[in-house]
DNA sequence: ATCATTGATTTTGTTTATAAAATTCCATCT
DNA sequence: AGATGGAATTTTATAAACAAAATCAATGAT
């Protein structure tokens, strides 16, 4: 139990615990309502559980991470009615992204977007559900930076982190990765258009459409995985 | 130096800094930019260093604070697109929160909302600023849960937290109380009629203006409070 | 006089220790 | 058997100690 450390590399021990529990958490690796044992934690990557606890403090600031006093950490438990809460927000904000990047995009990140998004049709037809969930995230980071708005940018981020554990499973259903196409096809087109008012529709109806494919699945989630407690 | 603790109150220690902290950040008596000594900070609350750094750490990580490795924290220190970004951020979330307020308050919250805005004519006669400034954030604050969204409303009461030092002269500017007021009545007559997109419309404009009279407060307190460093 | 160097001081980062709270588990009683 | 009370244990919160990095100041070289 020695070079864990330098799995992980760079910034203060702080910062790395703050990115391997958070990574461990938004890959699902841990569960909503998993105890985050102090002791283990630290143990685990090999450094005091001063620098854990503090990465605990954050996470549970940002809302990764749920913190009662004297209790504990666990991963953040979500209500069914938070979830959808935050997936409204995401639509939203998506919305707000893709009417900004409409109007806003450098004819260079319109391009590259364009070329993605078609090369990206080859990922659909050979059924690479790995590969067009990679290029899939990257498609929506275009649109986050296309808004050219810094705040949007790290709120929308951040309402994506807390999501991922509930998203998941969403590219299992099937016929999921040609109709996510068709659907950034109309976002793409709108913003080539500069069409802000119908690049936000069609971004929300995209994220709409994704939420409730994921809402069952996190019912069943989180029910396993934290039945115990309250 | 002894019973300081008591004035704070409530909660671990930890969170007792971070609101005093916050606070003292968000009424500007901590300035962008100032620096924020550890010592100095556990040695005013009577407390070790060790929830101070913790509470710094929670307070970076939803960017109020801003910390180098090894080189400390200071108040955050925006730039000048940056705040833009923030300002724009900020109408569109209160936008979202008008509309969503239209559409789905209460009868009981349209009814107080209504009630407690035309009460608040009175202070603008009055020139009471210090009254109205507290009404103002208890009005937007009805329009933030008005909005039956519980993540839209922590990125909303976050993003005001971050732009609370920046907005704090705008009521110094003369005729401001009658014009605030006046956009009130827009948004509210909005919602009353259960018309979504206009009290989105008004919103918008409104804290757009204020973000307006904002800015220009908002340069000279940064220079004059950050001008040492990188 | 200016700049670079280096040693002292200050400040931050991490670990270790202590205090306080909650949980567990067992004995006892009804 | 089930409930209750209360040590013993575990876990969390804070403090104190230690280590490492950065800042500052003074000296000496150019």
């Amino acid at each position: 139990m020695s070079g864990k450390r330098s799995l992980i590399r760079s910034g203060t021990t702080v910062d790395q615990m703050v990115r391997a529990i958070s990574d461990r958490i938004v890959t699902g690796f841990l569960r909503p309502g998993e105890k985050l044992d102090e002791t283990s934690l630290a143990a685990r990557f090999d450094v005091s559980r001063t620098p854990v606890r503090e990465a605990l403090g954050q996470l549970s600031a940002i809302g990764l991470v749920e913190r009662r006093p004297n209790r504990g950490a666990i991963v953040a438990v979500v209500t069914q009615e938070h979830l959808a809460s935050m997936f409204e927000s995401m639509a939203e904000l998506e919305a707000i992204c893709a009417r900004f990047s409409a109007e806003r995009m450098t004819s260079g990140e319109r391009r590259s977007l364009e070329i993605e998004h078609q090369a990206s049709a080859r990922l659909v037809q050979l059924g690479a559900e790995e590969d067009y969930e990679y290029f899939n995230t990257e498609f929506h980071t275009r649109l986050y930076r296309g808004a050219h708005n810094a705040h949007i940018y790290e709120m929308t981020v951040m309402t994506r982190s807390r999501l991922a554990p509930f998203r998941r499973a969403q590219f299992m259903l099937p016929g999921r990765l040609a109709k996510s196409w068709q659907e950034h096809d109309a976002i793409v087109t709108a913003i080539m258009r500069g069409d802000g008012n119908a690049a936000g529709k069609a971004a929300k109806d995209h994220v709409s459409i994704v939420s409730e494919a994921s809402a069952v699945f996190a019912v069943g989630d989180q029910i396993r995985a934290a039945p115990q407690h309250q």
